[in-house]
This record gives C-alpha cells, structure tokens and sequence, in this order.
DNA sequence: AGCGACAACCTAAAGGCTATAGGCAAAAAC
DNA sequence: GTTTTTGCCTATAGCCTTTAGGTTGTCGCT
C-alpha cells in the first residue's frame, strides 16, 4: 500500500487550507485524515493533538503575517508605514481567514515566546518610530494601534459593517486617516492621574 | 421522579454561566444537562439543537449589555459618555468572558435583526451626539469607536497587554482619552479619494 | 542481494458530543 | 377521575479524539 507521505508541515498546511474554507473551528483530525485518504490514527504520529495541530496552524499563521508586514514595511515609514502595516493584516484576513482566526487561538507562554508574537510587537513598534512618540506613550499608542486594526478587521469579517452605508472601504480608510492624525498629535492624559507621582 | 423544571431560559442562563466559567467553545448540550442533573436527549425538549442554544447566549449577552449601556448613558454626553460607554464593554468583558465571547457568534439575518444589535448601534451612535460629526462622518466614527473598544477589549482578554509594563488599565484610560481628542477634532480624508464627484 | 530496524500507516476499541425516534409517567385540564 | 399534554427517559447511530498494539514499506548496512 502506497504511503500518503505525511509530515508535520504538510499537515499544518492542509489544517490551514482546511481552516480557510471551512473556519477555524471546524478544523479537526478526522478532516485533514480525509484529505490525505488516511486514517485518523495515523496523524497522531505526526502530531500530539487536535490541539497541537490547531497550533501548528497559528504559528504559521503569526509567520506568514509577521513575513508579509517585514517585507510591507521595508523602507516605509509615517503614515506609509502605519497604512502598510493595516493594509497586511486586513488582506491577510480577507484572503485567510481561517488563519487570521488561528491568529486569536491561545497559546501557552513557552509557545507564544517561540512563535513570531514577538516580531509582530517588535513590528508594531518600528511603525511608531515615524512619529514622535516616546516611553509609555509609544505602548499606548502600539496598544491602540494593534486595537484599531484587530478590533476593525474582526469586526468587518464578521459582517458588522455591511449592513449599512456607506462600504467599509471608506471607513477603513478614514480610520486610518484618524489614527495617522491622532499618532501625529498625540493628546497629554485628560485626567492627570492622580498629581502624586512615584516619589 | 421528579421533574428537573426546564425551560428555554434556564437553559440559557445556565449555559451563559458555563460560557463565562468554562470558555463559551466548551459550551455543550452534555455540561448543561450534566448541570440540570437530566438526560442530554430531555435538552432537546427546549431547544432545537446545540447552535440554538448558543445562539441563545448570545441573545442574552448582547440583550444584557444593551441595557447596561442603557443605564451607563442615561443623562451623560460627550466624553463622559463615550468612556461610560467603553467601560460598560470592558467590565462586561471582564465579568462575563463567555458571554462576551458569545457576542461575537455569527447570528443569520433574521435573528440578528430581533436582537438587542440594533440598540447597541443607537447607542454607540446617541455616543456621537455630543461631538461635532455629521453624515457618513459619523458611520465612520461609530466604526472606529467599535473597533478600538471591541479590538481593545479582545486583545487585553487574551492576555495580549499582560506581558509588558506599564498595565493595560493605563493603556486603555489614554486610548480613550485619544479617542475623544479625534472624535472632538475629527479629521478630513487624508486622500481626498478621486476628485471626480458623482455628477 | 539480503537483513534488520525504523518509520509510516493500519485495525480495534473506548469515551465524549450531537441528534433522532419512540416510550412512560407526572402534571395539568377537564 | 379520566384524559391530554408534555417533560424526561431509553435506545441508537454517527462523528470526533485518543490510545494501544499490529503490519508493512523503505532505508541503511553488510
């Protein structure tokens, strides 16, 4: 009998495609299993879990993205650079959207610290070195930064925005307008916290 | 024997007190009847299938906020109401993971349109009336203004602002401070898309 | 070429989840 | 007090995960 010439990458590929068609939440074992014509058992040599299988598939989610916004942001900087960085994560989530989803799957700390996390937030930051922003100011604004595009993708893959005018298109871009304009003139706290500060 | 005293609300309450304990993916027809101490087939008295029932948590989260927010805004405008508004979703999240988590479950069209969405969109909208936006200016607004709570909210719940300094709480009182400073001077479109206006 | 040994894939089986069909008895209706 | 309703049950079947243990390609060694 022939073999199917299983591999953990092969396997974390077509978990991806697989992800892609049917959602994330629909990949399982016994899907990819048919997809190769093998029997589920034999996965299991190549990989511990359904678990470890949907994690295979979000790291090479976070690789692929991390790769797309390296090469995105090479010699952008300002609101070239913030709006390359946008433009990547929404069409890799329109193109991948199983993957995007992968992309919130949890991962325990070791995994996280192993993946391409790091990059992305190492990414995020360098955007920031086109505007004038410094300490503590720069982690708010990567924070709001990572917000906006996760929190306007999501919501725009769900279907949040197309029951109503105008596209989201425009909206998209004129969020980004807003938060070009907001890097740019980054407000002071408006309640000061309290006055005492760390002696 | 004696009747366990199901009903389509029970249900409901119980799964959304599952959701918010076990993670609303582990949301199952066998831990509700488990719960109720009842036979897993006797569920099915009440509700048609596993995906009724979690569309029911959903109704009950999105209904649960909705008239949070209500309360949260009454007799408040401005930037009062926009972080009244914010922090209703952030605590909610915070409380009641799950039911959260159940807000982001596809609902199809009809059901949709009888949930508690339409209020939410009022509300975040009755939010703008205290700024200075009109038009699809103000379409743009409440999708931004959704996108950053939303994107905020999901990311800290994930962890995501957990493994640097300072706290996520700084973070988010200055994002909504950056929020109200662009809703108070929003920004014209950077591109001001082709010149050629419909005729 | 032949022989091991490893790796790749298999069968079998158990346990959990969803779903449907049909039965019995408690509660409600009369 | 009988009838009807309906709440919950048993039984069954299908799909998914996971583990244990068997078989057979395939490669390296001699």
């Amino acid at each position: 009998m022939a073999r199917a010439g299983l591999t953990r990458a092969r396997l974390a590929l077509a978990a991806a495609e697989l992800a892609d068609q049917a959602g994330f939440e629909h990949v399982t074992l016994s899907a990819v299993a048919r997809h190769f014509d093998v029997k589920v058992a034999s996965i299991y040599s190549h990989v511990a879990s359904a678990h470890d299988l949907k994690t295979r598939i979000t790291l090479l989610a976070l690789d692929e993205l991390a790769d797309r916004l390296a090469v995105a942001l090479a010699g952008r900087a300002g609101k070239d650079a913030l709006a390359a960085f946008a433009e990547v994560f929404r069409n890799y989530a329109r193109e991948h959207p199983g993957r995007y989803a992968a992309t919130r799957y949890r991962l325990d700390g070791a995994t996280a610290a192993a993946s391409a996390g790091p990059r992305h937030a190492e990414m995020s930051r360098a955007i920031l070195r086109g505007y004038d922003l410094t300490g503590v100011d720069q982690t708010h604004a990567v924070r709001l930064l990572g917000s906006v595009v996760h929190g306007f993708v999501s919501l725009e893959l769900e279907g949040a925005f197309s029951h109503s005018a105008p596209g989201s298109d425009v909206s998209w871009s004129r969020s980004l307008d807003a938060l070009d304009f907001l890097l740019r003139n980054w407000p002071a706290p408006a309640t000061p916290a309290d006055p005492i500060e760390e002696p």
